[in-house]
Formats: C-alpha cells, structure tokens, sequence
DNA sequence: TTGAAAGCGCTAACAT
DNA sequence: ATGTTAGCGCTTTCAA
C-alpha cells in the first residue's frame, strides 16, 4: 500500500534533467525545447503524473478550493444547492469541500475552523437553526475569505448574500389562500432566530392584515420538522374554531399536516387548504399534489458560487458586498383551490 | 482583503523564538518549559491561529481528507449516504471531498484525477450509469489510494465493498407480490451495466421462477428514471394482458407507475400492486403508502468510512478486501397488500 | 535552453 | 530547554 505518487522530481531524475525544466515543460513555457518538452510530456503521461495540488496550494497560496457551510444535505432543497455549487465549481476549476452543521451550533463552529485550516480560498454558508453567535463567521472573514450566505443569510455581517424574498412569498402564499376564500389560516414558523423564519411569519402577518382579517396567535404555532407538524395539526382541530387553511413554513410540515388532516377524514382542500414551502420531489408526488413555493435550490448553488469565483478571480479594491433576490414563484396544485 | 493568515513563524517572531519551539510548545511537547507554552498558547489563541493543513498535508504526505465520487447528491438514497460518511469522517478529524459524476463517465474520470492531485488518503466510490471501464479506478489503486465501494461496486477490481444483497432483496420483493395472489408481475429495471441493476432483475426472475410462474420479457422494462416509468406504465397498459404487479428498481420510477396508474383510474392495490426499491422520504407519503425495500444509506456510508479509515489508521500487510453486506428489509405498506 | 537556489508552513532529527 | 537545518513538491528568480 502507500506506494508514492509520482512527481516532477521522478520525471526529472529519469530523463537527467532538472525538475525546474520539467515544470517549465509541463506548462509549456516558450524557453523550453521541443524536444525537452515532447520527452516530458510523454514519461509524465506514461507514469500518469499528477501534479500535487497540495504542494501548488502552499506555494500559492491559494487552494482553489472553496468551502460549504450547510445544516443538512439529507433535505432536496440543500441538496439542490450543492448540485448547483458543484457544477460551477467544477466548471472553473475548483474543488469544493462541504460541511454539515447538522443544525448543531457547535459543529458549524468547528467545520469553519476545518475550513480556515484547510485554506479554502472562500466559504458559503448557510447557517444552523442553533446559530445566533457569529464570531466563528467573522473569523473566516478576518482570515481574509470572502464568504457568500445563501438562504439563511446573516444580516449582521456584511457580505454577499443571496436569498430569495422570503416576506414576499409567504405574502403570496397566504394571498392566494385568502383568495380562495380562506378567512382562519393557521400558519407553521419556523425558527425565529433565522430570518427566513422571521421572514416568512411577516409576509403571511402583512397578507393576514392587508386582507382585514383577524390575526390569532393561537394559528402561528413553531413547527418545522415533520414531527412537530403532525402534532401541531392534531391540536389545531381540538380548537373550538379550527382553521380552514394552513401555511406551513416548509414541505415537510405542509405534508405532515396533510397526512394528520386526512387521517382524521377531514377534506384538502375543501375542508383544509394546505400551502408548503421549498418546492421539492414530494410536491407532486402528494394526493391532492401540494400547493408550494418554488425555492430554486440549484439556482441558488450556481448564483452563489459565481459570485463567490467572481470575488476571488476578480477581486477590487472597493468591496461592495451584493444581495441577490432570486424570484420565488408560487406553484399552485390541488392541495390549495 | 486577502490578509494572510497567522502562521507559527508569526508567533515565534513576536516572542522572540524560533518557529520549532513553537511547533513543539503547541503540541505540548514535554522539553518545552511550561512558561513558554502558555506564552504561546496565549498568543495562538489571540491571533486565532489555525494550523496551515495544507503545509501539514506536504509535510506528511497525508492529508487526512477522504474523496467521494457519487452519482447525484439530489437523491435521497445518495445523501443519507454522504450524511453517514460526513459524520464518521468528522469524528476522526478527517474532511471530507465530494465529487458528483452526474452519471456521466467522463466527469467521473476528472474526478477521479482531481482527488488523485489533491492526495486524498483513500476514496469511496460509487460508479455512475455510463461507466463501463474503470482505469481510472485502477489508477487511484496504483496510486496507493485504498478504494472503498459502495452500492454500485465494481466486481472487477479488488477492493472493499458495502453493498445490500440486492439479488436477495429483489427477490423478496418478488415473492411477496405472489404471495399476495399476483401472476403477471413486471419489473422496471435499472441499467444493466450497473451490477445492482443486473442483481435486482435476477432476483425478479428467480422469484418468479420459483412459483412456476412464467417470465415475460414484455413485462420487463428498461425503466431508471420517473419519466421512463410514466412512459413504461402506459405501455403495459395497451397490452392484452396488462399486469397485475409491478416491481420497480427504485421508488421514483414506482411512484412514476402509481401516478400513471391512478390518472387511467387503476386502484392501488387491488388491480395493481407497486414495490419499490431504496426506501427514502418518499414511501410515506405517496397515497397508498408505498411498499418499498430499505437501502440503509446512511449505514450504508457510515460502514463504508468506517472501513476505509480502518484501512487508513492502521494499514496490515496483508490486504485482504472485504465485503460486507448490509441486510435489506422489505417494508410492506399500502400499495402491495 | 537549462540549472541552482530559495521559499510557501510545518516538523523532526540533530545540534547546542 | 531551545535553535538550526533540511525537506515534503512545486514554481520562479537569478545565474550560467
């Protein structure tokens, strides 16, 4: 096992000539003979040479490597955006180590501290449930690493950011249930301490208001896993007045709502018109299919990391840090109207 | 922007000492005095020091990175394993490189090169669709990388292997279709060059078999992806003699046949029952519930690492490949009974 | 046209 | 108890 890999000074040693006038070779520099270059090329490719990337990182500085901060890849939408930071990275050349947070605080902390180790040239993140200190964020920044927030951006630290407009669409979600005739909607939040969650909970408030609607506390409960869902679904129809429509902050809790309500007979949408969040696989796959927010996940990957690549290959003088709103469409089906 | 990071030559030039004394008080070696460890403890705590693992990485000629080559995050299956290698690879302080070949050959061939040049310590691989010849594997071997497959193994090349019993899992799929009074049994199925494609039909075929029941290669259908199901489903349906079963290659392309099915108004399961393969979020939620086998991905990624860092931290001279098998359970739900 | 030497950050054998 | 030196693989300035 563990046998070497070879490297210029191999090649060199072979052919008794400098490792210098290997490199200069392999690269095809002008000063270099046709001949050198012909007798190099050949043994590097008989010994399949790989140049060590490890040893160009340190001597330039610079890995061309980014990292990816993530809560948890097992989820299509996060999924959906690695897919899209793969395939620009890879594009550009760059390779892209991923970390998950696991929704834990302390592990973002450590995957950052792995990263700034590793010398990614930059990072995106998208950050944990648990995280409200941002020091370990910072620190990749005062490490000099241009860091991209995708999704569950924080607004405190000035950075490039790209969302979608969270406000607006669960303002249009909501919307399109008052439309339908739906005058009690009860509504999933999801964490508060994340703005996407603060966000989401204002856009479907501002439709509830706007609409001249009553406002009850008793319909925004926190529920967002599956498990919270079914449970909060459940107590929604001991009330004395029950809702006639649910925004759920994501798919997962919608369609945790949907399998409570239809356990208990109760009809979708005639009875309970039901509305998720983060349009993945499941939406057409649930009876009646799932009403739902388009998210566009691999968008979101590709958007990110060219800005990312941008920043790095191009970087300025003036840092003016850029926030891109993705359009986030509504897509109604059967769960809804 | 850019600022350079800490490094232990900093530490020793502001204490006035040499960088190896440095080195040697962070790694609290015991010739070191306790009065200078906590002088440059303190300090690497202030400046944030992180360890350069790149320079680590030359030094020792062991990065303790592991590479991934997978066909697709955005499969459920897929990231439950990446979920299972992530956390064993976290807790023994490795990092980890994800690779995606799209199912496309020549990617996975550059992926292959690239973790080659970023001196990986071993990888864990799982082919595509495309791919049918395996010198890049190979070369990774040659490079003195230990390979680790998983799901989609490479019975030619000599290597560790974590895989389910897919022949025995189809079969039992099969078997209980029959045993549930179905005669006409079809199969979608998945690429043939792929090892678990060619195991899961045969264990189609030997349950069949086995019941006296006769084969029609009518009723097998070349059908890996949702679309192809739809398109497969309303064939069988023109047939004269439509099946009464389906057992499909993966739950997507199951629930590709459901939906086609409950849009001509077929019941679910009393015309025709469905089973899947590769039980992930999806069983739960399709109307009936889907009958599906369960793949374990997560055990599944976490054996495999487990092997492959065995194999890392404590190397044997005699290299003997191991296969380990993970059982697969049939969860019968809904759609078969 | 090619080679020698230095250095990226770190460690470890070998001084002192 | 601490410093000096060499080297991991590669590039690049300077010299020949």
């Amino acid at each position: 096992m563990r046998s070497s890999q070879v490297t210029i000074k191999d090649i060199a040693r072979i052919l008794g000539i400098s490792p210098s006038t290997v490199s200069r070779a392999l690269k095809n520099h002008p000063d270099i003979s046709e001949e050198t270059k012909v007798a190099v090329n050949e043994l590097a490719l008989k010994l399949k040479y790989q140049p060590n990337a490890v040893a160009l990182s340190l001597k330039h500085s610079r890995s061309n490597t980014i990292g990816v901060i993530i809560p948890e890849i097992v989820h299509y939408f996060f999924s959906s955006v690695i897919s899209g930071i793969e395939d620009v990275a890879y594009e550009a050349g760059f390779t892209v180590i991923i970390c998950q947070s696991n929704e834990k605080y302390d592990r973002e902390v450590a995957n950052a501290k792995m990263l700034l180790s590793h010398r990614v040239d930059g990072v995106l993140v998208s950050i944990s449930k648990e995280t409200t200190n941002f020091d370990h964020l910072v620190m990749l920044q005062e490490g000099g690493l241009p860091l991209v927030f995708f999704d569950r951006i924080v607004p405190e630290i000035i950075a490039d950011q790209v969302i979608i407009n969270d406000e607006e669409a669960a303002y249009k979600a909501t919307k399109h249930l008052i439309e339908n005739g739906r005058r009690r909607i009860a509504h999933f939040a999801g964490p508060q301490n994340l703005l996407i969650g603060r966000d989401r909970k204002e856009g479907y408030l501002r439709a509830i208001r706007e609409a001249g609607l009553q406002a009850d506390p008793q319909l925004i409960i926190d529920a967002d896993t599956y498990e919270k869902a079914l449970i909060a679904t459940n107590h929604l129809l001991t009330m004395d007045n029950p809702p006639d429509g649910i925004f759920a902050t994501n798919d997962l809790t919608a369609i945790g709502a949907m399998q409570s309500l239809q356990k208990k007979g109760i009809k979708i949408p005639q009875q309970i018109a039901v509305v998720g969040f983060s349009d993945g696989r499941f939406s057409g796959i649930t009876e009646p299919n799932l009403t739902s927010v388009d998210q566009h996940g691999y968008e979101m990957g590709s958007v990110a990391t060219e800005i990312l690549l941008n920043r790095l290959l191009s970087p300025s003088e003036t840092y003016v840090p850029q926030t891109r709103v993705l359009s986030a469409n509504l897509i109604v089906r059967g769960s809804s109207k």
